[in-house]
DNA sequence: TTATAAACTTAGTCCCGTCTAATTTCGCTC
DNA sequence: GAGCGAAATTAGACGGGACTAAGTTTATAA
């Protein structure tokens, strides 16, 4: 009916047409699916004769409302799958990735639904990210900031990491950072480093501000408190 | 590495050829791949030449040393996963096959073998067939004895029924028919029809003589007993 | 307003796994 | 050992999904 690499492909431009439903640009989504731009350009076509997203030349491609529940079908399969092998069969967050990424085109709704059921319907996956229900209603961020937007002496409880570089995840659960974590801001220099301390501890963890910008938070508390 | 079309020709070729290592032809697993012969004939040549068969022309294949450790991969894979739907997922009997055949083709060893983990190393599956273990040992078959080659009066323990036919599986299941269940042989005719009674209970359970040869089963006690 | 680079699409090829139609080989009977 | 039907193979095509090379379009900036 539709193919494991349809399936990536939608799911990516849902990823990256985000909030704003920004179209997406060939050249954004060869880069995110590792190929190059004519294979882009021979899909997008496949998948706008079908009705999943709207392709206008040289202007990119949106998900149309035939696209939309697809995308967000495959994006609950991979969260549940995350949350079920962290939980489930000790799997470490850093090593979900991929297996979730394989498995999500094919297990059955119904073993989606199985395991959520065990699950208890968690509304997040490991890393945070929020999964849709089996209507497949999504919860919106609960905030748009991140680690970068804050202040020295700021406190913030992590909401999400993002899930596909196992080392950066190993970093952040060796030093105690996950979704629910609080941290406070202790530094952040010109050159581009912020680093936090974490709950309460007197360990100091240092990121990049690129990493520190695709880590999610919510304030807690400013530094002028 | 090895596409999944490619895992199912080699285990249809595993199943095919039995114990006894004879050479199947075209014909038999174009017929169990439900696809035309042509298809076959350039689908073998391909694993021939990546060695996972021995292919001689017009007289068939037989797997390699190769081959078999991926035909019994894929197979650990797909009764380990139909003993985990049935156990841990509440799937009935009859509807896992189908979901199994599809991920044992996606799941990594290391999901196998924690499902494995968390059922307690099963050595059969739902349907009595056995599960072979991590480094690919397969028991057996008990006995080669099927429920056709009873007599009249015979007790047997059932020790596998064919896992492909859901109504079969439903019928079985709804008359008390499963591996280990204990039946007596109260009829055979002369026109294909064999009748049971499970356990002690009361009821009657006729079956064509084809499917009759298709359960497996141990005897217990002749009828001269 | 036009030149130029970057982005994008088109054209043509390849491998995979399937198909139908045509041909070859096998195995058996006379 | 010739003939015949069944089984198998070869030939050629197609859709899926990728690639490289070549040609367009768009955006930008002189
Ligand atoms: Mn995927
Ligand atoms: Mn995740
Ligand atoms: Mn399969
Ligand atoms: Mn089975």
């Amino acid at each position: 009916m539709l193919s494991a690499i349809m399936e990536d492909y939608l799911k990516a431009i849902y990823y990256l047409q985000g909030e704003t439903d920004e179209r997406v640009r060939t050249s954004t989504l060869a880069e995110h699916m590792g190929v190059e731009q004519p294979s882009v350009t021979s899909m997008v076509k496949k998948l706008a004769k079908r009705d999943f997203v709207h392709y206008e030349p040289y202007k990119g491609v949106v998900l149309t409302d035939t696209g939309i529940p697809v995308a967000l079908e495959i994006i609950r399969h991979h969260r549940l799958l995350e949350r079920y092998l962290t939980e489930r069969l000790e799997y470490d967050w850093a090593e979900v990735h991929d297996e979730a990424d394989r498995l999500e085109h094919h297990i059955s709704n119904q073993f989606a639904d199985r395991i959520a059921e065990q699950l208890g319907n968690p509304a997040v996956d490991p890393h945070g990210d929020p999964i849709p229900t089996a209507d497949l209603d999504v919860s919106p961020p609960q905030s748009g900031e991140t680690l970068a937007d804050q202040q020295v002496g700021d406190k913030v409880r992590i909401e999400r990491v993002p899930d596909n570089d196992p080392d950066l995840l190993r970093y952040l659960s060796e030093h105690g950072i996950t979704p629910t974590t609080v941290v406070e801001i202790v530094e952040t220099t010109s050159f581009g480093m912020v680093t936090l301390d974490p709950d309460g501890t007197d360990e100091r963890v240092a990121l990049p501000e690129e990493v520190a910008r695709s880590i999610t938070a919510q304030t807690l508390t400013g530094a002028s408190n």
